[in-house]
DNA sequence: TTTATCGTGTTACAATATAACACATCGATG
DNA sequence: CATCGATGTGTTATATTGTAACACGATAAA
């Protein structure tokens, strides 16, 4: 986890310094690559840092727009998608599927589930640990008798700042 | 929860009487409806029927081909959508995000979040129990400061008859 | 009978995603 | 050095999922 999320909450803070969390993702990214022989190419990681932009999902059609900033042409859409599902299949990002819209992994050094809580008012999205639903998850295997293999949830609400705005 | 499930799981069996399933489902809409006073019209109903005609995730267009199979005309997407809408906001249907696909609800007497266990290989879809989750939910709203209003949750796995066919 | 409301039909289009094939780069190997 | 294979990208076209906007029709209340 960054260390400058706000130390009330799992939720980064508006004011906290973004600029260090799309550092830490591209080390995190170029080191992961390193140990895996995968090759973080430019565009992949200009993707890579464009999804870092902020704490919200963003879409890729979105991502497209922002590429495009600066420069003559305009990337095509399976240049996109490409990078995504390389850095996808990394887990280097997530996919949130209610949003079709894709966000960082906070901790891509393993592999794990996908658990966010999403603001529905500002679409800040932030991953939470599985950790503690995993004692119902094995539960639910013995009862279910399926073969759980991956888990996503995605809880809608409001974060801590957008309550406060709405009082 | 219909009574002809699988006794030793929650899964359908796959040789159960799915007819009484398709049946208590229609059952229980008209009664939502005349409850909420609200009307379920041929083309909703048919919706809802066919959504029911398996215990898998039905697409908008699958329906929509569903739909114009013995009819001399094909229905245009937003007639779909539309009974999707009305039949999702009444709690009739759950949408699968991942699949893009639809699913009857198994108990639309009131409101509940959304728990999926989803077979990848026959697609099976089974809703369960949010309960033993909701402790580890309660952690999670105080640690982050959100207001959770929805939970969405889709595990992805084998179902018990595919594990079975996969040994 | 008129009017308001609700549901549907129809056309067009937006938003998201993929298939298929061409080309370019680059390192390994003969 | 030459070339071969693997990988990444460019390009065009198209598939899939979902909505906007406006017209029409039925029904029931005033």
């Amino acid at each position: 986890m960054p260390s400058n999320l706000d130390a009330q909450s799992i939720a980064p803070h508006p004011d906290h310094d973004h600029q260090a969390c799309i550092d830490s993702a591209l080390a995190a990214a170029r080191e992961l690559c390193r140990d895996k022989q995968q090759k973080l190419t430019k565009t992949r990681e200009k993707v890579l840092q464009l999804i870092w932009g902020s704490h919200r999902p963003i879409g890729a059609y979105s991502l497209m727009d922002a590429l495009a900033e600066g420069e003559q042409k305009r990337v095509a859409p399976p240049t996109v998608y490409r990078a995504l599902d390389f850095l996808l299949e990394l887990g280097l990002i997530h996919r949130i599927n209610s949003l079709n819209a894709y966000i960082g992994c906070q901790d891509p050094s393993h592999e794990h589930h996908c658990y966010f809580l999403i603001c529905t008012s500002c679409n800040l999205a932030v991953e939470t640990d599985p950790g503690p639903f995993q004692a119902a998850v094995s539960q639910l295997k013995q009862q279910s008798g399926f073969a759980i293999r991956q888990q996503n949830m995605e809880f809608n609400g409001l974060c801590p700042h957008c309550r406060e705005l709405s009082e």
